[in-house]
DNA sequence: GCAAAAAATGAATATTGGTTCAATTTATAA
DNA sequence: TTATAAATTGAACCAATATTCATTTTTTGC
């Protein structure tokens, strides 16, 4: 005799999926991460640490599946506000914008997506640098056509690239791990006013 | 009765000393990082586990120590190539020049200073967040000077040095994972120009 | 309501890595 | 050379966590 689930059972166990990956943002995202056990996880979750591996094969496949989607949360977000730009320099800056506006409103996501904390997990070190290494390749495309139509001056556009991911990335990691600025109009301004003088935009 | 150490003794001392440390920046600097375990280290060193802590009080003494000593070495090398100078701007060309070749020459001294993969140790995170946080500092001083000159257009400076390490991390880390630039010529000069655009030098 | 199946539980197990310590080796000073 | 101090050793101990599994609870289909 086979039985099936039904429907109820069906939302029950979504539910649950939904809240131990909350859970573990949460948790992911919290000052020291050094509890990011699955005992901490389970317990915030409301479940037994057993259950856990009902839902996840282990913790590597938790951290698979966290990390690409709030990778494709913030990916949404920034394809979202590109959509309305043709030029190069427009699009880059809406992309900035996006992302300080996004890791700005949503900390525990930008300290995900941005911060290295992990433990010694590898699994966690490789899908992290994919992710950057990603955010580098997409802003590289955006400056070879900017290149190409000779709108920025001859350069290594994999090098401006990360630099340019480098520069982002460390303000918003100060900004989260201390206060934001006083004048923040100023700060946003700076930021953005560097990367863009950095390509050498005129 | 009591025991005097004789010369020999205190020299072998000393090397050995010497042997775990550079033991640990070997196995600090070494791709996953996942083994930075008190009996690598002491294997490494070729000791017993038990002898490590007749050198250091424990794991956090012994990274205390370790992260001092090459911070500190950086500085001296970054203080004697900026000495010749006493404008801004080149200050922070001749740093800059003076970190690109020690980090390159010396590699694994940038991926102990310059990458995190901390594990869930407090006090790595700790020290290594304050020497960002120096070189941030330092960088702060020279842009307050040249911002002070009319130099550089009026920015928040904190803003600025935060986003000029940052770039200059990101691309020396890139360098140090994956490999080096085909062009290293062209490389170099667009890290360099990158940052010092996008300070606003003219 | 009942028997079989599925899901959930959490104590037990396994593993990893820091630290200790009784036993052993080496060095000192007469 | 010898008695004592100092240094070294590495197995044992401990703590923290991931993972498993025998037992219990809930759900299903009748």
């Amino acid at each position: 005799m086979v039985y099936h689930k039904t429907e109820k059972i069906i939302e029950k166990q979504q539910s649950r999926k939904r809240k131990i990956l909350n859970a573990a943002r949460e948790i992911l995202a919290e000052k020291e991460m050094g509890s990011t056990s699955i005992k901490a996880i389970a317990k915030r979750a409301g479940i037994a640490t057993g259950t856990f591996y009902l839902y996840f094969k282990d913790k590597d496949a938790l951290i698979d599946v966290l990390l690409k989607e709030i990778y494709k949360e913030l990916l949404d977000i920034i394809k979202k506000e590109r959509a309305p730009f043709t030029n190069g320099f427009d699009k880059l800056e809406a992309t900035m914008k996006a992302c300080i506006d996004t890791f700005m409103g949503k900390k525990h996501l930008a300290k995900i997506l941005l911060d290295l904390s992990p433990q010694n997990n590898t699994v966690f070190n490789t899908k992290f640098s994919d992710i950057i290494n990603d955010l580098i390749s997409f802003t590289k495309i955006d400056l070879d056509e900017l290149m190409e139509q000779q709108l920025i001056p001859e350069q290594d556009t994999l090098v401006s690239a990360t630099a340019f991911v480098g520069a982002f990335r460390e303000v918003i990691l100060y900004w989260i791990n201390s206060d934001e600025p006083l004048d923040i109009d100023l700060a946003y301004k700076t930021l953005i006013n560097f990367n863009m003088r950095g390509l050498g935009k005129n």
